[in-house]
DNA sequence: AATATAATGTAACAATTGTTACAGAGTAAA
DNA sequence: TTTACTCTGTAACAATTGTTACATTATATT
């Protein structure tokens, strides 16, 4: 499809008629398979990715190469953008995969300041740098105040809008991974919500039912 | 003192002549004590805080008012600025309270969007920001990957930095309670720590030994 | 169909963190 | 000085989370 089309349909409700066209001009479509990495600890930024179509799934990882899931950033909230892109040549804090097959749109860094003369993208910019730091919060919140069962839960709620789906496609081990806690822990807890009536176990997925 | 010589004297290196004078004119000294609000969750932001001197703590409040501390901005980094402030008429997501007497610049906040043709000024917005979302990482790698007895040091250890000194003035209940657990639990951790030779434990104080 | 692999269930136990209770030491106030 | 209060130490126990081990079931592969 025609990079402009796309924009105009994605984003005009977001930005002023003259920053469409620029977006027009230099974006790049980036198609990505579910699983994909599209950026990982290390690795310099060289574009604002804008999320079209699927979600993105932003992790922490440690020394031992542990994994915690930040939270996710999808298409529908259209407000999306990894941050740590601003600084040039700054390396990226974060690593995000695909949580399902994605559309984007990657504009180059510099154009973050070139553009702040737009007032739309400023309120873009700011708004999505205010964005991620309510979703770090949230992540901070379910660490410091809340016990497994309740992270657990609440991770399985956040999946739900990131596939826009009550039936989840994802194993324990997945989601041990990703809560860096162990698989028994999980299998634990779940059949605990599902005893409790939160969700039903199949193999391989996860129905929520009381969402 | 005069305003214009404190700008002057801590933003310099910072700021381009023309956005000094811009600074000077709408910038409002504030000093504030030990242990007093510069801001709760909830309240709406004014003003960007610049710390001249001194150090603030950033903290999280859950719904039953326990707390969790995120970070503390000082003035030795001036790189220093708590965000939200940005979105016009936000709530602020945090409460910021003063680690010791402070002074500190107040700067509308309308001259976040007002400012940014200054290149110093862009280069300073998106620093902090990113250096705020960092310090949010750093809190998220405690909770998710370290132990309590790990956490405690680091915290300590951040203390000291916040602090200048190697001898904390502080309880081991208020550890407790910005780190969100029990003084039993503290106490008893520091007490493995001072047996470990990483600290030396007084009456409302403790010294920091390998730092 | 037989075999291998991945996913889940669960028991038993270990380690960490949280809670309750109380004692003693230091400091401040009366 | 006596009294009250805050801070710290510590034991005993509870609750939560993590680990090891192994069985069972479903799916994929040969």
């Amino acid at each position: 499809m025609d990079i402009k089309v796309l924009v105009k349909a994605n984003f005009s409700s977001l930005f002023e008629k003259a920053l469409l066209d620029e977006v027009s001009i230099v974006a790049q479509l980036k198609e990505v398979k579910k699983n994909d990495y599209l950026i990982d600890i290390g690795q310099e930024m060289t574009f604002i990715p804008l999320i079209i179509t699927g979600a993105i799934n932003v992790f922490r990882t440690d020394d031992d190469g542990d994994d915690y899931i930040l939270y996710f950033i999808e298409g529908g909230d259209t407000c999306a953008m990894t941050l740590n892109c601003c600084m040039k040549g700054a390396k990226s804090e974060i690593k995000a995969i695909a949580e399902r097959d994605s559309e984007l749109l990657l504009i180059p860094v510099h154009k973050l300041e070139d553009w702040l003369h737009y007032k739309s993208w400023r309120a873009f910019v700011f708004g999505s740098y205010n964005n991620r730091f309510v979703e770090m919060l949230e992540a901070v919140d379910s660490l410091a105040f809340m016990n497994m069962n309740d992270r657990i839960l609440k991770y399985l709620k956040n999946k739900v809008i990131a596939n826009k789906s009550e039936f989840l496609k994802i194993t324990h081990n997945t989601i041990s991974l990703e809560l860096n806690t162990s698989r028994v822990v999980v299998s634990r807890i779940l059949k605990k919500l599902e005893i409790d009536g939160n969700i039903k176990l199949h193999r391989n997925q996860i129905e929520i039912l009381d969402f």
